[in-house]
DNA sequence: CGTACCTTTGATTGGAATCAAGAAGAGTGG
DNA sequence: CCACTCTTCTTGATTCCAATCAAAGGTACG
């Protein structure tokens, strides 16, 4: 693994500000004293699936791709992280579960992981914050699955494109035009298809006015309402019932008590994200 | 949502054994204080997708899919809890991700999450116990998505098997024979495929004399090591190389810093899990 | 013993992968 | 600044795996 410290300027503190609700000031100088400031390169990897580190990183700039693979090739990018987010909150003295690159040019913090600890000794908060964060990141996660497992081509990519809208807000240009900072091969391991897949369905929206793409790696959304209804699967007919899950009656109790219980459960549940 | 006290026999107080690590003999009975036994039938939903419920449940008895669905009625099961499993560390204060329902008769734990908020302020080692937990969770999801994005139907199948082997051993009887909970259309919803794909994928897996099923929900491992090739993806062919990640040489760093760093990561990282 | 559900199997379709060129960008050096 | 080269992206033709459509066993249960 090559990390190198970076000559001169240090990547912005800012980075680190999503600790700074649960730190005061000194906790938070603190904090900065614990960080070592890294760059990383396009391609480099900073921590390999399989291997032990008992650290944590923390982007301030750039892009870096977490992911997995099988041991003949196939990959799957399980997430992209940009400046300001945490790295893959995994379990200590344990080894990665991801493989870590950078995807762009990336400077970031390394926080050893035993330092952190003895920090949440005086800052309970921070073990805290970081439950909180894990159960964003279970719940992203989540999200994930169901997009994998169930949707389609044009479903998948739709719901790419929001994905990258949303946070980058900051960096959108005054063109409202976003940067995709990934090429057409990570986006189809992020969603599980080819590239081939991947740049067809670039075109299809592209020819059907959704999108607009003066070159690859610039999108600019012009339907958004066509593409929220795209992610969540307007195009699709309707499903044919499947028999799982409670159908109707006759629930199988096998202890004595009230045996009654509503079944049928609404076909969507409301507030919930897909 | 319908929740009821058993009546009579306690579950278990074993399910929380997974605190005890943490927690001292007063601890423990406080802790089990603070938590209410619950039974469910079959079918039953303990919480639903984009309902707010501060609580958190340990499963000391039976089974319990979590699930997500989209507008259209498909679905995806994002993971099977078994007894003595905290069930969705998701984040407080914030909508279950997630729809918990019983596969099979079940007793649980409730606990609320403020009550355990207070415990937790003396014994500070449960926050790290969550955290482990989260980590964990974590990681299991992310094989999860490699396993949805990447492999085949056949791959997906042995992969559950073994997956269901391994925490079950308890379960099994003598004859090493493994009771499936949950029905076809789980293992469907659960694997990302149909009904009709999970049984033909058995059935050939029956034919090849690498299972026996003496009936649907009747599994014996005849040859595990087939098993896990199958799992790891032996059956497919060298995948073509995609050119994502660091090709080979060029990396664009753009900073003033040694440009070295070694490219061509290997095809595998060695004790990862896939 | 019959009924209802679950599972299996068969026939066919369809959507995404694969195979195979071409076009468009990006970087380099003259 | 432009020609050259390499990489990335797009498009087309074809194949193939898993979904869909359809129907026939099995099992469990009343």
């Amino acid at each position: 693994m090559t990390l190198r410290l970076i000559n001169g300027a240090q990547p912005a503190p800012m980075a680190l500000s999503f600790f700074d609700s649960v730190l005061d000031r000194t906790g938070a100088r603190q904090l900065q004293a614990l960080a070592t400031p890294v760059g990383a390169a396009r391609g480099e990897v900073l921590a390999q699936q399989g291997e032990v580190g008992n650290e944590l990183f923390v982007l301030s700039e750039g892009f870096v791709k977490l992911w997995k693979a099988m041991p003949d090739g196939r990959r799957q990018i399980v997430a992209f992280r940009a400046a300001g987010d945490l790295i893959s909150l995994h379990r200590r003295d344990t080894p990665w579960p991801v493989t870590v690159e950078a995807v762009s040019y990336c400077e970031l913090f390394r926080i050893e992981w035993e330092a952190l600890r003895g920090l949440a000794g005086r800052y309970p908060a921070i073990d805290r914050a970081l439950l909180d964060m894990a159960g964003d990141e279970i719940a992203g996660l989540q999200d994930r699955l169901l997009m994998l497992g169930r949707k389609s081509t044009e479903e998948k990519l739709a719901s790419f494109i929001l994905e990258f809208c949303r946070p980058s807000a900051a960096a959108m240009s005054l063109s409202r035009e976003i940067h995709l900072p990934m090429r057409r091969p990570d986006i189809a391991e992020y969603l599980g298809l080819t590239t081939e897949s991947v740049s067809r369905e670039f075109s299809r929206l592209k020819r059907e006015r959704i999108i607009a793409m003066p070159r690859p790696s610039r999108i600019i959304v012009l339907n958004r309402p066509a593409l929220e209804a795209i992610a969540l699967g307007a195009s699709h007919q309707t499903v044919r019932p499947n028999g799982a899950g409670s159908s109707n009656g006759a629930h199988d109790l096998r202890r004595p008590a009230d045996a009654a219980s509503r079944d049928a459960q609404p076909e969507r549940a409301g507030l919930g994200r897909w």
